[in-house]
DNA sequence: CTTCGTTCCTGGAAGC
DNA sequence: TGCTTCCAGGAACGAA
């Protein structure tokens, strides 16, 4: 699942590749993946649009060409946006195709086609989750007192409000599980019954996981990939994503398996309460 | 306002 | 061995 450590990945190693290149053609296999315009609307204005820019927000990575146009790409599940050279063989689960000038194939490719694509000309089109984003985990905007008031409201889980993208931009099912065990925290807590101190744990361990996940360039634990096909290393420094039934690293209980906020969820009954 | 269940989708693992 | 069932989960959506 790309979060924001694999989006981060996929920006810095499609960007050689693809800036200041012209898109010359675009070739959709997958129309259903086109959520504005129309797919034919879609091809027509992105051909001999001049990628100027490749921004991350979140988990949303948007190519700027300098104009009023924009495209934002998500890639939910199983997305992944690969670069090759022209008439090298074509990545696997190709749905959309973007020929470059400069002998570049920029591909969108899906497993689960969860992925996303939005041409956005003039904000003619509102996209709620990329507009009402939260703040970055690393930004002095991720701090105690904000955390604290979105808090005294909530009486979900922990786990539940972390992934909210509203909440905090860029947490996924790994590094939610990963930041709640730095922290020593158990995931199904409800919001409002976390004190001051926990809430600063919370948010050092959840920049420090972000941080630690972009150096390993991201965590392939299913189909991950960045932009030139390769896979991260972080899935090697994992505390308990994915290790149920494990040892902790840090006490050595087995890990417990569970489900909190409808998600699958590890953590250790030792360490974290 | 918040919270929760449902939906989308396919490949691989688990189960019989 | 071979078939069927289940599970993985980001975010939009509707209902309570």
């Amino acid at each position: 699942m790309p979060e924001l450590p694999e989006i981060e990945q996929v920006r810095k190693t499609l960007t050689p590749h693809v800036l200041n290149k012209i898109i010359k053609r675009v070739e959709i296999r997958l129309p259903r993946m086109i959520k504005h315009p129309s797919p034919e609307a879609f091809a027509d204005i992105l051909v001999g649009q001049c990628i100027r820019d490749l921004k991350r927000k979140g988990k949303y990575l948007t190519f700027e060409f300098g104009t009023n146009i924009k495209m934002i790409a998500h890639l939910r599940m199983t997305g992944a946006l690969i670069v090759t050279d022209d008439g090298a063989p074509e990545p696997e689960y190709a749905k959309i195709k973007f020929e470059l000038t400069g002998g570049k194939m920029l591909w969108f490719c899906d497993i689960r086609t969860f992925g996303t694509l939005h041409l956005v000309i003039n904000d003619d089109v509102r996209l709620p989750g990329f507009d009402n984003l939260g703040p970055e985990p690393g930004t002095k905007e991720l701090n105690v007192p904000y955390l604290q008031e979105v808090l005294k409201r909530r009486k979900a889980s922990i786990k539940g409000i972390i992934l909210d993208q509203e909440v905090v931009a860029g947490l996924g099912n790994i590094y939610a599980d990963e930041a709640l065990a730095v922290a020593g925290i158990l995931p199904q807590r409800p919001g409002d019954s976390l004190n001051e101190k926990e809430i600063e744990k919370l948010i050092k361990a959840i920049n420090k996981v972000i941080k630690q996940g972009i150096k390993n360039h991201g965590t392939t634990f299913r189909n991950y990939k960045d932009g030139n096909g390769n896979q991260g290393r972080n899935q090697d420094y994992l505390m308990v994503y994915g290790r149920k039934g494990k040892p902790c690293k840090k006490c050595g209980a087995e890990l417990v398996g569970t489900k909190v906020a409808g998600r699958g969820t590890t953590y250790c009954a030792e360490c974290q309460h």
